[in-house]
RNA sequence: GAGUGGUUAACUCAAUUGGUAGAGUGUUUCGCUUACAACGAAACGGUUAGUGGUUCGAGUCCGCUACUACUUACCA
């Protein structure tokens, strides 16, 4: 990290300071009293399946009264720390005692009985020594109930002179655990002592159980000024993707806790408070040691201080607390002469870089640091430059192993990106992650998506390969025609779609209508369609069009597949070696003729039904076949003629308005369809007929259910003109479907 | 413990304001047909975890149960 960020750090924190938003607080940290030094969560290990420990059971007398109470506990080295006993305000057993005085044994001080509802009824005795120096919660309790905290155990684990029994001073406190309990059995307070399984925790460096224990630490008090931060997400100002993590966001906002800033680290921005005295308020903030000095003389009236009376703070800041600046710092935003340190705010229109990128459009991150990085950016945004620092916030999966357990270093269970490129090209791995990643949610990495990828690279390149390697003759073709019409509609419906996903950060979506257009629409229709006989030449004017396509195409695919879209965007045609794909023209979303693709879809559905007719009949693919068509509407076969008989390899396509005996028949859509066949072929008519006979009761039962929809006067009023139509519709259809199928079965006799 | 998600085809995931569930992979059948067998053509496959409710209509909204993931605390 560079020095000007640094300094960026170090004045927000003084700005904060001035503001009155950093205030030093008792935190509650894991001290580890073997190696003297605090550890982070992380660093604290709990055995699997706890370990093993005694709970003792201890008399407490209560003052003016005859009545005991039995505290429970693991350590009953902490009592003298005691300053309350807690029961549950709802305990028939002990309320009445909340309010009265118990005494802590030995050293008889006065602790009061408490009510909190943390006390858990059916645990231990119910009632709950509180020792708010040496456990978090009972830190807790002692905040609400404005406890006094004593702090009995040294640095170093021994006993100090706070636990005011003279013999346990300075000595360990695990001597003193078995010292007490031998006292307590003697003095006859110990009421039970039973094996306990307990979850403890262990220093990772040295295995010495981990101390609970409070620290003086600097925070910041989040509330104020985090209020624009989370009015901003609920608002819709700063957009999550996805919008499930609105909710998460909300709930931590609404009940955001003070941020520890300060960290027991050996490395970090450290903090600028310079101490000269042992009282609570003898320090001073300030950027450097000279400025600390001439603060400190004016506050301790003191002027005969010097540098050596003063000493810096040993603790560094959170990394957070230098992250949460990046927006602003990143470009100088907090450096002279962009940052007013009166008023703590940037300047407005002192940085023109600042100026210009701000606010950025999308930070793309992982969910998990949404509060520790995204929220804080955003309360840092609106707290120096009075605006949001980002318009969209995209959250990336994260991603799994098979297991589900997270990618990680430590556990060794991420593959080598390299070798993965290797196997599988940059693109293909790139494009496989790219399938399986909706918004937020965890990814399960799995090499095959890899290898789909790496086939669809494949795909296009043989597709490229094949339109390259054409001859042309100068001409044209009508049929051609028709199918670059109808493809350049479809591009334009599939740009449609993906401009909207895009809009809403739906890249595997995106994705998935740009390879289906490719697999579908390119190769499997559009390609076979211009496709000359063999060896022929194609027609220039389908040529040129095809190649026009093929370039929109990889427009497309780019941000997918970067590199081999590169590629063949320069051999598909001589361009200059500045003309990229990656500074193209994205194209732009034409009109396209909805009634042009949905002809096409009946087109395809024939073409399917007569390659699925040849494959139940065992029919090979390249004999030609006669088709008979009955359907009432013939204009869009007879448009289409020629690219039907080309797809669906048939020699002729006739109309004709009855039944064709002795044929194979099948139905696409509404139409019924025949091919005759010779006494070659002998068609079981008794299996085509139970055949139809199934399929007839089906589309008897989905009728059926359509007319029992339309039947109910409360659709038909109720639901939109759209939907009944649509009931209408498949009215219509599954009454034409039965009609054909009787018609069928009756003529098979 | 608390909070927030999730549970949809064999697997991994979609389904944008409630309008009758889609992909990919896998499986099965057929096919080396002229760019592609690292392929093509086609098929099979779902009481949307369970349960109750609201609605003409629920994967979608609400209640409960079970399981699961994440975040955060962890029991004297």
């Amino acid at each position: 990290m560079d020095d000007e960020y640094y300094k960026a750090v170090i004045k927000v924190f003084i700005d904060l300071y001035h503001k009155g938003y950093i205030y030093r607080g008792l935190r509650m940290i894991n001290w580890d009293c073997e190696a003297k030094t605090a550890l982070s969560n992380e660093e604290v290990i709990y055995r699997e399946g706890g370990e093993n420990s005694f709970l003792y059971s201890v008399k407490c007398a209560i003052k003016d009264s005859d009545e005991q109470v039995i505290i429970a506990t693991q350590r009953p080295e902490t009592i003298m720390g005691d300053t309350a006993i807690a029961v549950n305000p709802s305990d028939e057993r002990h309320k009445h005692l909340i309010g009265k005085k118990a005494l802590v044994p030995f050293i008889n001080r006065e602790i009061p009985i408490i009510g909190d509802d943390y006390v858990e009824l059916d645990f231990g005795t119910g009632c709950l020594k509180v020792t708010p120096a040496h456990d978090p919660n009972d830190y807790e309790i002692g905040q609400r109930h404005n406890l006094e905290v004593i702090d009995t155990i040294n640095l170093d684990g021994t006993l100090n002179e706070k636990c005011e029994v003279p013999e346990y001073v300075g000595r360990d406190r695990f001597d003193i655990r078995k010292q007490i309990v031998k006292d307590l059995r003697a003095a006859e307070l110990l009421v039970e002592e039973k094996p306990f399984i307990t979850r403890i925790g262990r220093s990772e460096r040295t295995n010495t159980v981990v101390e609970p224990k409070l620290s003086l630490q600097w925070f910041i008090n989040m509330k104020d000024i985090s209020r624009k931060a989370h009015q901003a997400v609920m608002d819709d100002e700063i957009l999550l993707y996805p919008s499930k993590f609105k909710n998460t966001y909300n709930h931590w906002m609404e009940n955001v806790r003070d941020w520890c800033i300060s960290r027991q680290l050996w490395w970090g921005h450290r903090i600028p408070a310079y101490y000269f005295g042992e009282g609570e308020n003898d320090f001073v903030v300030a950027a450097s040691a000279e400025e600390a000095l001439e603060l400190a003389k004016k506050k301790s009236g003191n002027a005969a201080l010097t540098a050596r009376d003063l000493k810096q703070d040993e603790d560094v800041l959170d990394t957070w607390a230098s992250s949460w600046l990046w927006p602003e710092a990143v470009f100088d935003g907090f450096k002279e002469p962009h940052f007013d340190e009166k008023t703590g705010k940037i300047i407005e229109g002192s940085n023109a870089e600042l100026d210009y990128f701000y606010p950025t459009d999308t930070l793309v991150t992982a969910p998990e640091i949404l509060f520790f990085w995204v929220a804080r950016m955003i309360i840092a945004g609106y707290e120096y430059k009075g605006e949001k620092p980002f318009k969209n916030v995209y959250l990336t999966g994260i991603v799994r192993d098979k297991q589900r357990r997270k990618m990680s270093k430590s556990l060794g269970n991420s593959p080598d990106p390299l070798d993965l490129i290797k196997q599988y090209g940059a693109d293909g791995v790139r494009t496989g992650m790219l399938f399986s990643s909706p918004a937020g949610n965890d990814l399960l990495f799995d090499e095959k998506l890899c290898d789909q990828g790496k086939k669809f690279s494949i795909k296009l390149w043989n597709a490229f390969r094949f339109i390259k390697q054409l001859k042309t003759f100068e001409g044209s073709n009508a049929d051609s025609q028709l199918a670059i019409d109808w493809f350049n509609n479809r591009f334009n419906q599939v740009l449609t779609e993906v401009e909207d996903h895009f809009s809403k950060f739906r890249l595997s979506d995106a994705l998935m209508s740009i390879y289906k257009l490719v697999y579908d629409d390119l190769a499997s229709y559009l390609i076979e369609m211009i496709k000359p006989a063999y060896e022929q030449p194609i027609d220039r004017t389908t040529y040129d069009a095809t190649i026009l396509i093929f370039e929109k195409v990889m427009k497309l695919i780019h941000p997918f597949m970067p590199f081999i879209s590169e590629e063949l965007w320069h051999k598909i045609r001589e361009r200059a070696d500045n003309d990229c794909v990656i500074v193209s023209e994205w194209p732009a979303i034409e009109n396209f003729d909805k009634e042009i693709i949905e002809e096409f879809e009946t087109v395809t559905n024939l073409v399917t039904a007569v390659r699925n007719a040849r494959n139940s009949k065992g029919i090979s693919g390249n004999e030609p076949l006669n088709l008979l068509l009955k359907c009432s509407d013939k204009s869009v076969f007879d448009k289409y003629q020629g690219l039907i008989s080309k797809m669906a390899v048939l020699s002729s396509i006739e109309f004709t308005d009855k039944i064709v005996p002795n044929s194979i028949s099948f139905m696409s859509g509404t139409n019924e369809c025949f091919i005759p066949i010779g006494d070659a072929v002998k068609i079981d008519t008794t299996e085509e007929k139970a055949n139809l006979q199934k399929d007839l009761e089906y589309q008897k039962g989905f009728l059926n259910s359509v007319m029992k929809k339309l039947g109910n006067e409360r659709f038909v009023q109720n639901a939109p003109e759209k939907v009944i139509e649509m009931e209408r519709k498949k009215q219509a259809d599954a009454e034409a479907k039965i009609k054909a199928i009787e018609a069928s079965i009756k003529s098979l006799g």
